[in-house]
DNA sequence: GACTTTATATAGACCAGTCGTTATAATAAT
DNA sequence: ATTATTATAACGACTGGTCTATATAAAGTC
């Protein structure tokens, strides 16, 4: 409904990814959203708690939707998975290095100062493990095995993606891609 | 030989492993350190980008130490990995959680926004990959088929600290154990 | 050996600026 | 007229960094 609510919670979104909790501001929030001080608190009275947490369980939704739908556009999950990484590979690279995950340096920096912001981390990669699993059931593996499997993949991927921004190169990612394609294959 | 600077850079390390570089603030490194803040820039005339760009390289110089130290126990790389993970596992659980890797939040935090800690990092990363690799080598690997390995080696250790702070619960990183076991065993 | 000089190191007050947050006033929409 | 939203100003706490004062020790000079 709201354009405001909405264009903030994309701006921080970005923001996170870029620089993490701590070092992201509600001021450069509110200047890059074009959005002033009064509205932001008005939408997220509980301050940046909230606004993060909601920015991190939305990207969560995102991308997990976005798993989903790579997936079934292939039958064969070992092709699908690697495809899905090297659209990341390719995102990350486009943003100069500065985008990929949203996640990782939130979950790390709040894993035990805020149990807000790591709940909200948590649930959206059960979201992430959940789209991988659900095609591993579908390609007909055993839920304990896809289950396994699709942790093994999101944090496989998550590495990927922070290697690949710390020597800004794609490369560490086209790797897990392909390694992860041959595991799923055999 | 100075105490006070180890002091400094030991404690540095922990408060990144546990909040990330800018949830990480002086005047906490100090007050934990013992040393007041003119040893500090004494020490560290170039301020905070510094001791986190040294705090970064020494903690990637002992772990590449670790686990050059924990692959010569075993002629096994396939279980010399696993081992080594497992202890990590540990270590992690043991923290509470707030432990693991002082390089992953720093890493994502610092990409694009700190030339200097992100080369620093680029460095440890290089380390910790560069000690898997010579294991591997070592153990009959081709060289481009050792510095994959090593790198998906590094990936999925990394996403596993990651899925096991968030979570709480130790179990990703021997999951990943597990998986790079079967994966080196093959 | 006594005395001065130079480095090494500790100690903390202080600065300008930013942080997240709150309060209040003005405006727009219904 | 009532509510929803925007717009600022100000708050106290804290930030990284600078500065000066002091203590300790080493080296140089006579």
């Amino acid at each position: 409904m709201s354009n405001a609510r909405e264009q903030i919670l994309q701006t921080t979104c970005a923001l996170l990814e870029k620089q993490g909790y701590h070092g992201t501001g509600l001021n450069e929030i509110i200047k890059e959203s074009g959005s002033p001080k009064g509205s932001l608190y008005y939408y997220f009275p509980e301050g940046k708690e909230q606004i993060t947490a909601e920015a991190v369980l939305q990207s969560g939704g995102q991308t997990a939707e976005r798993i989903r739908q790579g997936l079934t556009e292939s039958s064969n999950a070992a092709k699908a998975v690697s495809d899905f990484i090297l659209n990341i590979a390719e995102h990350v690279e486009r943003s100069g290095f500065a985008a990929g995950s949203p996640l990782t340096a939130v979950a790390m920096e709040t894993a035990t100062t805020s149990t807000r912001i790591n709940a909200a981390c948590h649930e959206a990669y059960q979201m992430l493990k959940s789209a991988f699993h659900d095609k591993l059931i579908e390609c007909g593996y055993s839920k304990t095995k896809a289950d396994e499997l699709a942790t093994f993949i999101v944090s496989a991927i998550e590495g990927g993606i922070i290697l690949s921004r710390t020597s800004h190169t794609a490369d560490p990612l086209r790797l897990v891609a392909k390694q992860l394609k041959v595991l799923l294959a055999s």
